[in-house]
DNA sequence: CCTCTCGTGTCACTCGGTGTCAAGGCGCGT
DNA sequence: ACGCGCCTTGACACCGAGTGACACGAGAGG
């Protein structure tokens, strides 16, 4: 029940924080002000997230380890190409399951530097994390073998320009079939003998 | 002659600041203390940088603009992938010509989360760059035509992958050779017809 | 009823970054 | 040589992000 209020606060909190940003501009509006529009002091609002970027872009945190999960999951005879399209889908799936929300915060993270600075730290955690997976899939040394952080990369750099083109779209183009545009494009690379 | 001060006002801040950030870690050292140690002001360290990360990641500026020009000079009936290879041959071939110092900002760059970041955010912007270049280069409506995006964004994931690596190796490996073999891997997908 | 704990607010502080202004070097015309 | 602008710099004040220390109040358990 403590763990109900925590998360009461901090809905409380990133509900305010998109709101402000999103209306009034990354840098024009203070931590203070989120925090009191919360109805919590400035201390409390660093109880709960590291920086005033993390606000916006914290939800992302769970979306490597969904990645890298629903990649571990996939079979092992699977191609990479398809492998990776469906982990890919996965983070898509989500911004198309709460596409109004989802479009207001990715617009944000695209037009901010410092969000977008973020953004792509997180991207290269998760390629990280996928090209480890990878490797361990395909039975590669990521020590001396270029393939799984190429194939991982590739993978979030159709992830990417999916995202731009959504996002530049407001929305209107189906993702999942942008995704597989990218990857017929991307896929002779990754699934090169 | 005014000119030349400048320049050298700047060198003289670079160099404290590389060698203050590199032995005692970005965090722990204070733009006071840079300045102090180059024998200016804390303000006019403003001057000549925008922001404590700038110090280590201005000369990349040059060389988005750098790729951009050598993608524009090789000849139209080029395949994508052997234009490209040469257009991130650029930069890799100023690092391996300074190698010592360009070593030691890498691996700083690399292991600081806050330089990381503005690094992704330059790449970030070579891919637009690169990307409008080749629609131009093939005729493409960057608007319509995932290919561009896709494409620079797979360069770079492969430029990336060389810096890891020549980094990781302490520059014991060759950035040439890395470059090849990470283009045989992506090349596929770059030459698709 | 006491007490221990945990979340929060307050305060003070450091540091990155910016605006303002006055002082000083330097070329320039007279 | 003198005075005139121009540009660079330093000094100072200021804002906002982020952190550490501490005191307070609510609730759980004895």
């Amino acid at each position: 029940m403590a763990e109900r209020k925590r998360q009461l606060v901090s809905n409380e909190l990133t509900e305010a924080a998109l709101q402000l940003l999103a209306s009034k501009g990354f840098d024009a509006v203070t931590i203070d002000e989120i925090a009191t529009a919360a109805g919590v002091s400035k201390r409390t609002f660093f109880r709960y997230f590291a920086s005033k970027e993390d606000v916006v872009v914290q939800f992302l945190a769970g979306m490597g380890a969904d990645m890298r999960t629903e990649l571990a999951a996939r079979s092992p005879q699977e191609r990479p190409s398809a492998a990776l399209r469906h982990t890919v889908g996965v983070p898509i799936a989500t911004c198309a399951d709460h596409s109004d929300r989802a479009l207001r915060v990715v617009r944000l993270i695209l037009r901010t530097p410092a969000l977008h600075a973020r953004f792509l730290e997180r991207q290269a955690q998760w390629r990280d994390d996928l090209a480890a997976e990878l490797a361990h899939r395909l039975g590669l040394d990521p020590g001396t073998d270029l393939y799984p952080r190429l194939a991982a990369g590739m993978a979030l750099t159709a992830f990417d320009a999916v995202l731009h083109r959504w996002s530049g779209s407001d929305g209107a183009e189906d993702p999942d079939e942008l995704i597989d545009r990218a990857f017929a494009v991307i896929a002779p690379a990754l699934d090169a003998v």
